[in-house]
DNA sequence: TATTATGTTCTACATTATCGTACGTCGTTA
DNA sequence: TAACGACGTACGATAATGTAGAACATAATA
């Protein structure tokens, strides 16, 4: 193996996958041409993921598609957390109405792994499998909250800070104000940081090593977030995140 | 490139993969065990499905999970049929209390895409992501039903009959009878073949071609779900998942 | 009908992946 | 406390494989 420690085709075939994150549908001339690769190279590729039932192929048009078997294994991922998180998610949205999501942190993004749409018309439509800035999500400043100190300032030192509004928090030393803000009241918020109308409140999960890895938080327009319904939420929410946590291995709830 | 034209270390590093199916963490002793391999060598795929992150290493015990790239794949696997589908599955959950599952057709089973639970107590639980016999479940069997008869008599060839209970339909001209039976009421059946106690009810969506390729199942306990029930079910089931046809291209309704 | 594009096959050989050896670290045991 | 065993990781020689060039079959397009 040389250098940089990666095997090539291994490599390369997971790149072929993740061009699928971007089209439903690709042929074999198409790989070839977006990973810069011989046509039988691609081929052969694209042959043995197809075996593996990672792609498939459309018999009608001869064009590949991601695979049922990389949604099976990708229903794996993080899957003790999710269920036991699920029915946390349903009980917040009959509680309170507004959607919410079970997110996970992963460097200086979090991921959506589950939500729970309000049944509002006026609702906020997350993806899940989608990714958000850590910085500006109340799901992500919860669990950079609640991590050690030196890790959390490692996160923010490769945080590429990016305004998406006027109250986008994009100074190193506000955001560590605010977190130590949030650490004390026990969650987070986000008030039009991320989107003009959108509103959030977020507490964290731990592991049971006493670190936040997830969170859930509860999304609405600002129009109904008010002050107090936060408040309100808060109270229940850290509830019910303590008692993810503790159905994670976690020991001590926060006082 | 060998005959069997699957590249090598491609195959093994899907094989990787497919061990953390039944283990949440492995090492890379562990996984050079199950996979026959050396260790440097399973440690070398480990660590370029690592980079690529379908691969994470808990940094507390050294070992190694799905990691999260894995998961946004996997929800990009016929994200169209499931975003399309949901809120329908909700509906049905709403109108008729019992748990709901979109499934698509995998060769000889049905996979798992969504589902929305029941919120009754006494509840069909399913697996996202699980897999079942298409000829024992109701939404094999209203898919089988529906596809072009040569396809279905192949697909019942490479049927592996096995009896769960004493009701399992394991004939081949028992099923094939059943189906046009199904196809004529326009959705299928399933009264205690899988489990004794669970009966359900499906109806095949089908794509722009007028092929079923994925079907809407309710399940519930055999005490709940009467044969009256069974019909009330079957008109909107039916009126549902032709209208998410409509949405994924099928252009005639079956009448 | 001719041309172009695509998917697929075959095979020589250049390149890489494999694996044997070795090392550092950590946990266990005496 | 020291020795031992297990594990993860690094390195490099070489056997084995993956690549890509050429060619072919098929389908789409002008």
């Amino acid at each position: 193996m040389q250098n940089d420690k990666v095997i090539q085709s291994v490599s390369r075939s997971v790149e072929i996958l993740k061009c699928f994150q971007d089209h439903e549908e690709l042929g074999v001339t198409e790989i070839s041409k977006i990973m810069g690769l011989h046509k039988s190279t691609a081929f052969g590729l694209i042959a043995t993921l197809e075996v593996h039932r990672l792609l498939e192929k459309n018999q009608e048009t001869g064009k590949y598609k991601l695979g049922l078997e990389l949604f099976r294994l990708g229903t794996r991922v993080n899957s003790g957390l999710r269920n036991v998180g699920t029915p946390y998610l349903e009980k917040l949205v009959s509680l309170y109405g507004e959607t919410v999501n079970l997110v996970v942190m992963d460097d200086t993004s979090v991921i959506y792994l589950e939500k729970v749409e309000s049944s509002h018309s006026m609702r906020i439509c997350t993806m899940v499998g989608g990714r958000l800035p850590i910085y500006c999500t109340a799901g992500g400043k919860s669990i950079l909250a609640n991590i050690p100190k030196a890790e959390a300032d490692a996160v923010i030192e490769r945080i590429d800070f990016k305004r998406f509004t006027d109250n986008t928090i994009c100074d190193k030393d506000r955001l560590l104000q605010y977190l130590d803000h949030a650490k004390k009241k026990g969650y987070a918020e986000e008030s039009e940081e991320l989107e003009l109308g959108l509103n959030c409140v977020a507490a964290p999960i731990f592991n049971h090593f006493g670190k936040a890895f997830a969170a859930i938080s509860i999304s609405g327009p600002t129009s109904r977030m008010t002050e107090d319904f936060h408040k309100r939420i808060s109270v229940s929410l850290i509830g019910f995140t303590q008692e993810i946590s503790r159905q994670m291995g976690y020991v001590k709830t926060l006082i």
